[in-house]
DNA sequence: GACGGCTGGGCGAACGTTCCCTGTCCGCGC
DNA sequence: GCGCGGACAGGGAACGTTCGCCCAGCCGTC
């Protein structure tokens, strides 16, 4: 328990120079009127004394400690991941530390996360942790003078946030569907309450209407985000409705949930039922058979969400903005035209691999 | 740029209760004798005022900060992330806050995120990037008085490590293939150089100098970690030995290419050749067909890196220390018996799903 | 009734910085 | 010869804590 071996100051610095600790100071930051031969000889001290500047000490008397808070849900989410190394980038080469915190999948966040960053005198948050969004509690116990960027929707005080078009992401997905020829399309939600998710299904409902199709309840299923919800939320969307011709899933690991189920059950796809997925995710590109899906930005987002944030750090603070990011169709093998109907699903993909 | 409006600190919280601030930071750190009603009333007056310590100001005077730094590579890797959430998680359950950088691919580390973590008086330092395992610099620029545990080898300067048995890993996996009655086994490794590699590479050596089988140098091709590894070095590998029956790919995600790879060329697996891989990824299990793997449980390994990381800050420190975490064999259907054989390649798996 | 110990509380210093202001010295112009 | 301004350096205070020590009372004891 003895404490470390202390570490060199800038009084060492001085000391070893002649100088005072002050003149040292302006010296190791830039400023003030130094002589060169002074300089030199402090700089040398520094170098001799392998000196490292005390970030601590210095925030207390500027008052922002250049390192920001990331409180984030689950990490082995593979979008959530790409986010949070877009945001470290960012904060990386802008000189920000970056404070790491996860919260359970029940937590609340409230509890512990917030208090341990406020603790550290974060000089902002980024929030991704969709778990968050239905915390009521958050906006009431968060320093309105803080800045805060989040990925999620967040409830009562208006946040700025950073996400993807998931309104069209759904939007897409389902015209490609409906463009093959499908007219019994299913989907698979992700996590019921979301904003993610009532996005994405307000833009399969709206390409169903814009295309005169159906829009019935039992054709949506909740499934969750992972691939055990695919394996059991397809066979209960089709025992109720055995005619569906194509699905769209609002997360690729549910989809590839579906695709096994599917197999599992003797369809092919995409001969006997077309499967979409959504979020983009690189081992989409390596199911069977390939899946289409809309590639949804995350690292670009969470680079995106750091930059906001730290401008408002900086003080040119637009608080309040809403940034959203545009996503690209993929189409794959897994959609095609219905059974028993020419041409192909194909839409209009701009981008493939 | 104006500086945000200041915080709450203990004297503000002293002066509305009639007392000095000293008296006050005894009460808030439970400390010290002090009436009850003096009590009482210091710290109705911090909860009116919202009173939030200063971590900064506390740590300038404690000397430890009551954070750890953690260095990561490139966190979309799966394993890593998952490591990185146990880590988070243990660090989280003590206290500590965990300041996260990563390094790019090609940089080094020593530039920027040591002395980052290094000016912010990180009480210690998790390494959890493979390609830090070169840097010989890294051993010199490290403060010798912090604690330091690593997920990888370190050259130098004996750092504390935590990792999985990789070779027993290899071993278990080509034991597995070699038991299913396999006499040309192939391998896909992991990047040259790392210790990760070697030690699978190892372990599948031994398997086959166990079983008294062929170990020839065109039966290795090195793949990296991806899928696109698998892609390409899989098609390498069958043209130079069209015989093998059986590949151990060193990572799930290039078995992933190489079940890609295979199906592209009309070869069916398990029936024209096996193929497992290492890393237990849960979405090994939803590859065409379930891919054979060998469970890293790197969860744990974060976490219990963190542990031993904190007993090291904490003093008691058996610095140097390997930490070896058993691994296990995952059989399912992308192992069998070679063509023209009968029996099963299942082996004593203790673990499925 | 003097004295010792305990209890409640305050004072001063320190941690490592930055900022603002005050000196000192010099050369120079009037 | 005197003041003046610029270049250079240092002094003091502040940031928000913790810690060691001291001081004032009060009680009990011999």
């Amino acid at each position: 328990m003895r404490r470390p071996t202390r570490h060199v100051s800038v009084k060492d610095v001085a000391a070893r120079s002649g100088v005072s600790f002050q003149t040292t100071s302006k010296v190791l930051n830039g400023g003030g009127s130094v002589s060169d031969a002074t300089r030199a000889r402090i700089l040398q001290a520094a170098s001799d004394l392998g000196y490292v500047p005390n970030l601590q000490a210095r925030s207390l008397v500027m008052q922002r400690t250049r390192t920001v808070g990331l409180i984030a849900g689950d990490f082995s989410d593979p979008g959530l991941s790409r986010s949070l190394a877009g945001a470290e980038q960012e904060a990386r080469r802008q000189g920000y530390g970056l404070l790491l915190t996860s919260i359970e999948p029940e937590g609340s966040g409230t509890e512990y996360a917030l208090p341990a960053m406020m603790e550290r005198r974060v000089d902002g948050i980024l929030l991704a942790a969709p778990q968050m969004e239905e915390d009521t509690a958050l906006s009431h116990v968060l320093d309105p003078t803080l800045p805060v960027v989040s990925l999620n929707h967040i409830a009562g005080r208006s946040v700025s946030t950073v996400c993807a078009d998931d309104e069209q992401a759904g939007y897409i997905a389902t015209h490609h569907l409906l463009q093959g020829g499908h007219r019994v399309v299913g989907v698979l939600t992700g996590i019921r309450g979301l904003r993610l998710t009532q996005s994405r299904q307000l833009g399969y409902r709206k390409a169903l209407e814009e295309a005169g199709v159906e829009s019935a309840n039992d054709l949506v299923e909740e499934a969750g985000t992972d691939v055990a919800g695919g394996l059991a939320g397809l066979p209960r969307l089709l025992e109720r409705r055995p005619d569906v011709s194509a699905v769209f899933c609002h997360h690729d690991l549910v989809a590839v949930g579906a695709l096994t189920a599917l197999r599992a059950i003797g369809k092919r796809v995409p001969e006997d039922c077309s499967v979409a997925g959504c979020d983009g995710l690189d081992s989409a590109a390596y199911t069977t058979p390939p899946l289409t899906t809309v590639h949804v930005p995350f690292y670009e987002i969470g680079a995106e969400a750091m930059r906001l944030l730290l401008k408002m750090v900086a003080g040119g603070s637009p608080t309040g903005a809403k940034v959203v990011v545009p996503v690209q169709l993929i189409a794959r093998a897994s959609t095609a035209s219905p059974p028993g109907r020419g041409g192909s699903a194909r839409g209009p993909a701009r981008r493939a691999r």
